[in-house]
DNA sequence: GAGCACTGC
């Protein structure tokens, strides 16, 4: 192990590498004090890096339609501009400047923020509108922070967002579905409202991409060079970030196990290396759980260091008090090692982090529209991850970052980018929200990143097996409206639909909810056994949906009880969300004209309603199969019912599935019996269709 | 016999 590093170059700073075309402005364009108030704040916020580019700023804003800006974290760019925005007058006149993120809890936190900074209450001249909260006052906000898909749902209503001066659009790099959808949408606002400024910004963008995006409007312009107006060029500009220095080291030999090599850096970082703590990047649960195990047991045979190690895992899954270890002090002495998923890339910052080790992989969503199945997948990261999981040692004090990949790799086959995720996804929503947005020609939209038409025309032909669209690939009336107005996935929107005809939307708009979380059970570790004995309590004969139904109602009996759910093994916090959007649903069904009837116990016309919504993913018991094999009715893919499913090992002959996951089988996830009747009955062109082109 | 991470009127 002694040879196996070597230092890597010294670099200034980590982002340094091939930003090419990233215009760097002079300090001439630093700007004076602004003259507001609150000494201490106001001396905070000029120390941020971002400050001295406040007229800069200002100017390019002002003169150009689009502005990038490239800033790193730390930068102060996000909690800063919209300030600036303000202060040279940008929300004059009742106008309001927007601040998106991809994230509800960045979105809170920065608002908050800002509010203080700017001595006002939260709700008032600042405010921040996030699903299931709008903290802002129609008259009054002036400044309102909101996620991009809370964005896109505004502009149903309002489809130019003809209330906003300034859009600024944070986290570009990161390329979530929304936001690639919003850029799309905002570069067709800006040729109806030219007055409109919109700032992209972003960590470590491929600014020049971001910039051809938007210049090419230019061309469907036409004539549009009057000297009036701002320019359609848009204009980029470089922010550095307040990290301190991480030094990088890869390894010589490119390693054959990366839970291993995790295992041995970390004992190394901490055998030769000062106090700090140690962030360990990893794929999964199964990489990590390993490699928690391996370090602890190395903690506890050995008699040198290593017995300093606090070893913890970190990932999604975790129950809310197994995370808070995380965030507690590292006592003296000791060593805090965390060994992650990509979570701690972007949702969580750990402080006090002074090595990470980089294994140079994640989780990542794959999407084959021949199948219609998404994948989990391991996969290599990009440069972009690599130097944003880099930057995570740099934020207290200067830092290391092992990589368990050769510096050969990183700088000749390691991909500069990540693959937007709106290549590696299903986009049934997203057309359908575009079609209500009244983008007809979904191919011809002009994307940041262009989907495959594969996908595309996949999602088209499930809108229209639902009914959505029509034989012009239009929205229909009222369906396709109201699926769209409905904020789930469109499959279970006309499941909400069909219960309204068959008497029990009040079942299904619970189902609804249940099925729009990730899990209702409680996930500790070590609890598997009473998690089944809980499950069993419940369990329905006639699938998970009714299971779910089982549990509502136990739950309300209860007088929602967070000790009931802690008795029977049941996520609290997942159950009160659920009462949550089973509340907007409620509301939402109310507005298009729906009844809410609930079917007093017969479940048969729920499991019509479920079909109703998801014919297309009916499945049939292989004849003869022993070890449970199900084969799709559309694609003849073999699939499996999930362990966690409480028809694992029943194995009716005939079911529908919410959702494949896909391992190293595919498995159904959440699962109901069903007559195979009702399917001719709920699509009968779907499985007309099926019949004469079996795929 | 098993789960990257976010998110929505």
């Amino acid at each position: 192990m002694s040879q196996f590093w070597k230092p890597g170059t010294e670099k200034p700073r980590i982002l340094d590498d091939e930003e090419g075309g990233v215009l760097f402005l002079s300090s001439s364009f630093s700007s004076s004090a602004s003259g507001y108030g609150f000494a201490n704040i106001e001396k905070q916020r000029q120390r941020l890096p971002v400050y001295k580019y406040r007229t800069a700023i200002l100017y390019l804003v002002e003169t150009h339609a689009t502005t990038i800006i490239v800033g790193e974290t730390g930068s102060g760019k996000t909690t800063q501009i919209p300030q600036y925005l303000k202060e040279a007058g940008w929300a004059d006149g009742g106008r309001v400047i927007a601040c998106t993120q991809p994230r509800r809890l960045a979105v809170q936190a920065v608002a908050s923020r800002v509010a203080e900074e700017m001595s006002v209450k939260l709700g008032e001249e600042v405010g921040y509108t996030i699903r299931f909260e709008d903290i802002t006052d129609a008259d009054a906000t002036r400044i309102k922070f909101l996620t991009d898909g809370v964005l896109l749902r505004e502009m149903m209503d309002d489809p130019l967002l003809t209330k906003y001066s300034v859009i600024m659009v944070d986290e570009a790099h990161e390329r979530s579905i929304s936001t690639d959808i919003l850029l799309g949408l905002l570069k067709k606002i800006q040729r109806r409202r030219p007055e409109l400024r919109l700032i992209i910004s972003s960590a470590t963008i491929e600014a020049r991409s971001m910039s051809d995006f938007f210049r090419s409007s230019k061309k469907h312009q036409g004539l549009e060079s009057e000297d009036l107006g701002p320019s359609m060029e848009p204009a980029i500009l470089s922010v550095e970030g307040r990290g301190f220095n991480v030094q990088i080291h890869y390894v010589e030999e490119p390693v054959q196990d990366y839970v291993q090599a995790s295992v041995s850096t970390v004992l190394l970082i901490n055998d030769q290396e000062p106090a700090g703590d140690i962030l360990v990047f990893l794929t999964g649960q199964d990489d990590i759980d390993a490699v928690v195990k391996m370090l602890t047991e190395e903690t506890q045979n050995s008699r040198k260091n290593s017995s300093g190690l606090i070893v913890l895992p970190l990932y999604s899954g975790l129950s809310r008090s197994e995370q808070d270890l995380i965030f507690s002090p590292t006592p003296r002495g000791k060593r805090k090692v965390v060994i992650s998923t990509n979570i701690a890339e972007t949702s969580l910052t750990l402080e006090g982090i002074v090595y990470v080790v980089d294994s140079g992989f994640s989780k990542q969503r794959f999407y084959n529209p021949i199948s219609d199945i998404e994948n989990l997948v391991v996969a290599p990261i990009s440069k972009a991850s690599a130097r944003q999981r880099a930057g995570r040692a740099g934020r207290i004090r200067p830092g290391k970052c092992y990589r368990l990949y050769t510096e050969e790799y990183f700088m000749n086959e390691m991909s500069a980018e990540g693959i937007p995720e709106i290549q590696r996804s299903n986009l049934v929503d997203c057309v359908i929200q575009l079609k209500a947005l009244g983008i007809d020609n979904i191919l011809g939209f002009d994307w940041p990143a262009s989907p495959s038409p594969e996908a595309m025309i996949r999602a088209l032909e499930v809108l229209y097996s639902l009914g959505v669209l029509d034989n012009d690939a239009k929205l229909t009336s009222p369906v396709g409206f109201q699926v769209a107005e409905i904020p789930l996935e469109p499959m279970i929107s006309k499941m909400i639909l069909a219960s309204s005809e068959l008497g029990c939307s009040e079942e299904a708009i619970t189902i609804a909810a249940v099925l729009s979380i990730q899990s209702i059970w409680f996930s500790g570790r070590g609890v598997q056994k009473q998690l089944d004995e809980a499950k069993l309590r419940f369990a329905a004969a006639e699938g998970d949906h009714v299971t779910f139904l089982n549990i509502y109602k136990g739950f309300l009996h209860s007088g929602k009880s967070s000790q009931w759910c802690h008795k029977n093994f049941i996520n609290y916090h997942a159950m009160k969300k659920v009462m949550e959007i089973r509340e907007q649903l409620r509301r939402i069904t109310l507005r298009l004209g729906i009844v809410l009837k609930s079917s007093e116990g017969d479940m048969q016309v729920v499991r019509k309603a479920v079909t109703a919504g998801f014919f297309a993913n009916a499945c049939r018991l292989e004849p003869f199969s022993h070890n449970g094999m199900y084969k799709t009715i559309r694609g003849s893919q073999e699939v499996y019912i999930h362990p966690s499913s409480v028809l694992f090992r029943v194995n009716p002959k005939w079911v529908v599935y919410h959702s494949v996951v896909s391992t190293d089988r595919q498995y159904m996830r959440n699962v109901i019996t069903i007559d195979p009747s009702w399917l001719t009955e709920a699509a009968p062109h779907f499985y007309q269709q099926q019949r004469q082109n079996p795929m």
